[in-house]
DNA sequence: AGTGATATTGATAATCGTTTTCACTGTCGT
DNA sequence: ACGACAGTGAAAACGATTATCAATATCACT
């Protein structure tokens, strides 16, 4: 946490950006999360504390967070965006329960080189991806009492 | 074409809802369509000879067209969603270009078969998925002069 | 073919997350 | 401490999509 705010600090500083004291509160909101967090949610726990930081420069301040590779920004199904931290750890990809929203993480080794013979046989140059799989968590599939037989992936 | 006109008006029937001009029209739009194509581009191709076609019952057409499951509708990115056949053919996936927005499709069963197991394992219910790779085509990738070096696959 | 209940249309306004604008304020190198 | 200029926040703008609503078209039933 101290380190991440330092590297963001680094970053401003390289960047000829100002160190406010918006963007301490802000930037310390978010290493202080643990899971996806939309822009309005970081907004609501820094206004929290210190009314006077408006939504906009939380938006502003998670652009700058992108820009220095400390967040990542989702965009599951429709609607807000939801940002998480860029750790340095493995890539990952999502499974999104429609029901209760709860978003689970993995990472498989195996389709992302599946996806690279893919690109390379096309003749692309594959700069990122995105993995999302939608369904009902084991809690909401027992719940709705959809059977629990085996499921075909279709996609859309 | 002809075929999937029938297929449209046989389920504006069994709904009970009216097989109006505009809904031939447009549906007549869309089926002529070979790609992905946006409600405002296929608007522009009906306004082109039905000036009193207005937008809006595009966008309501078209949400028809998936009920009826004629169409189906892709978010890739930001901004406007695209409408595409959902031939009884194959599912697919994509690859967009960041660069010109050539969009290519694929199948690859493996990838699928390895979506099942993941999913199978955290006892979650898979109704749908999304599988997109963005990056440069071909063209693309020549024209900006971007190495065709080995490239890793890393993603947001 | 005519009637009437009601589904549909299209212009317009509303929505919603995000970005721009702009006058005022804060930061930081000097 | 000064001053150039980057940053802030309130409010307005944005862009894709959806809701409203009065006017119109469809179609089952005569
Ligand atoms: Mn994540
Ligand atoms: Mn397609
Ligand atoms: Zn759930
Ligand atoms: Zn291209």
């Amino acid at each position: 946490m101290q380190e991440k705010l330092r590297q963001f600090q680094r970053y401003l500083d390289k960047a000829g950006l100002k160190a406010t004291r918006q963007r301490e509160l802000i930037a310390r909101a978010f290493f202080a999360t643990t899971t996806h967090v939309s822009a309005e949610g970081l907004y609501r726990r820094v206004a929290g504390r210190h009314p006077r930081i408006g939504l906009v420069t939380v938006y502003r301040t998670l652009k700058l967070l992108k820009d220095a590779g400390l967040a990542h920004e989702r965009q599951f199904g429709e609607g807000r965006a939801l940002f998480e931290h860029a750790s340095s750890e493995h890539h990952h990809d999502h499974i999104i329960c429609t029901e209760c929203g709860k978003i689970t993480e993995f990472e498989n080794y195996e389709i992302e080189a599946l996806q690279e013979q893919i690109v390379r046989r096309l003749g692309f140059l594959i700069r990122h991806h995105k993995l999302e799989l939608y369904g009902l968590c084991r809690e909401c599939s027992a719940a709705t009492g959809a059977g629990q037989g085996i499921q075909t992936a279709e996609a859309g």
